[in-house]
DNA sequence: GTGGTCTAGACCACT
DNA sequence: GTGGTCTAGACCACA
């Protein structure tokens, strides 16, 4: 599990770590039950202070990912055990985030299906990912896969576009 | 186009402010070349600081969405026509905010069907809206309309998910 | 709100500030809407860091009690508006906390109404609490308005007591 | 008595096997003069080191709940004839646990009812419990039996609840 | 050895 | 002026 901090980036470092962290979970690359390396080993590993790792491994904790165990450094938590407190909070949050997403996508002209399409491709990036590195998404390329069979198969909002007439834009 | 402020919100004023005019301009509440309010009547109305007001409207412009001028105040931008400088780069920054999405989903142990389930329930949310007053996103239900005709018609990931055993097997 | 810092105490300091808030907010010494003191006020007036008492404002976001707007300190949350996410959770939370001192008391050789008429004590000491000074609860007197009324009109354990005949304490 | 540990949770292992202890007495599971196994014993059954039973065997005897005999082991105190030091201590101080889980579920806005019925399904759970085994709490679900009952009841609290409009009048 | 807590001093974004 | 973040060094509880 290869880790990177960009120093100048305007993502604060902790949310960096935390980040790659959850791509790693994401990926298989860090698997339930598996350790993470201490506070202390990581921020000489990275060149940052402690108490930057601390706080991104308390994140990581309060949001469930991760558990501490105090004396024995933090472990990745099993996502289908215990179902930490608060998951339908978190999804309620991506949820919002989607609809932002989906909001900027319109005010700059996307069709809704473009919109799926980016989706797609991007679930695409993301669900078939192997272990191998994943750059913290600084300028990421996106090489979608296949996305263009995606969006011919689904009517889902071809209906919700061609039902909002009084919209002009798109032209 | 009417605007609120949630002054205890942890959303810094000016994003709030920007949110809502890029909801305006994806719902048709805001239509290309319409002049936005100027930055003192704006502030006046909301009840907060010139600076605010000016730092959302800079974001916008550095966005693509409004175009600056001079004396005459700020316009929606058409997006057909809108080679600005910041179009793509805020293109790629949407395409790795969804890449973030799908990770954090699928480190929750989500299936890539059911992420792209809600990216169609946000989409329908999105691009289903009229220009009727969209909130600020706190805490909104999104009752998704008919996802489970979007994950059934949707080939893409079906392959990711399927060699997501596979993958298990690898190590 | 008249805050006191035991720095002899096991608690750490920032739990000490938290209780003490939530305490004010209980009681209505401190209501919706009101300000907090700044972290920096409060960390001068306590004697304390400015990062103990940072936390603590921390904790109180991230528990709901409190809505922090960068800009002009922390102000105490509305319960009744936003229901923050992770309510049902430190619900159950609280839950399982009352078991655990039920478990106990039931160790001590203390009957079920014994425990229910000090659960009602301290009930009415919290709930009959005006905005009045409350200290930080060490050796507290707990003087019971009318537990007796409680014990006598509640039939709720009698039966579970009488349905366990194996246990043999409480003689 | 069957015990159990568990490594990935924030509770000091010494913590959790009070707690099993605690809750062995409770339910009738160890009775009154019964001797809990030898320190090294339990810690080889466990898997974990002795000065961390023989902390939790320290905490036990300290709060009053179990006797040490020097070569003999530890023996279950009897509750009755427990004169020890620190049980009025110890009583205080749940007592004090109380009123801070009442104060926090008053600041939450649960009413002073409420919160004796959360209690009283507690109750319930902890004392009908037969010496079945019992979790060490982890989101156990609680299911209240007959919590209605109670709050129809108990009058300790309808005086509190109803000065609770005229207290807010008071500002 | 682990993470948790406290202190201290600095810079930054936001208003 | 506010809180948020980062750095730095120290002590403590737990194992």
């Amino acid at each position: 599990m290869l880790m990177t901090i960009d120093g100048s980036s305007s993502e604060p470092l902790y949310v960096q770590i935390r980040d790659q962290i959850v791509a790693g979970i994401a990926t298989g690359a860090l698997e339930p039950g598996q350790s993470l390396p201490s506070v202390r080993a990581l921020a000489s590993d990275l060149g940052i202070n402690l108490h930057t790792v601390n706080k991104a491994y308390a994140v990581l904790r309060d949001e469930g990912y991760v558990a501490m165990r105090g004396r024995a450094g933090a472990v990745i938590a099993d996502p289908s055990t215990a179902a930490s407190p608060g998951t339908e909070a978190a999804q309620a949050k991506m949820g919002d985030e989607l609809f932002r997403l989906a909001l900027a996508f319109r005010a700059r002209g996307g069709t809704c299906a473009a919109f799926l399409e980016a989706a797609a491709a991007q679930a695409d990036r993301a669900y078939g990912a192997a272990a191998a590195g994943i750059a913290d998404g600084a300028g990421a390329a996106a090489e979608a896969p296949h996305p263009a069979a995606f969006a011919g198969g689904a009517p889902a909002c071809i209906d919700s576009a061609s039902d909002s007439p009084e919209r002009k834009a798109q032209r």
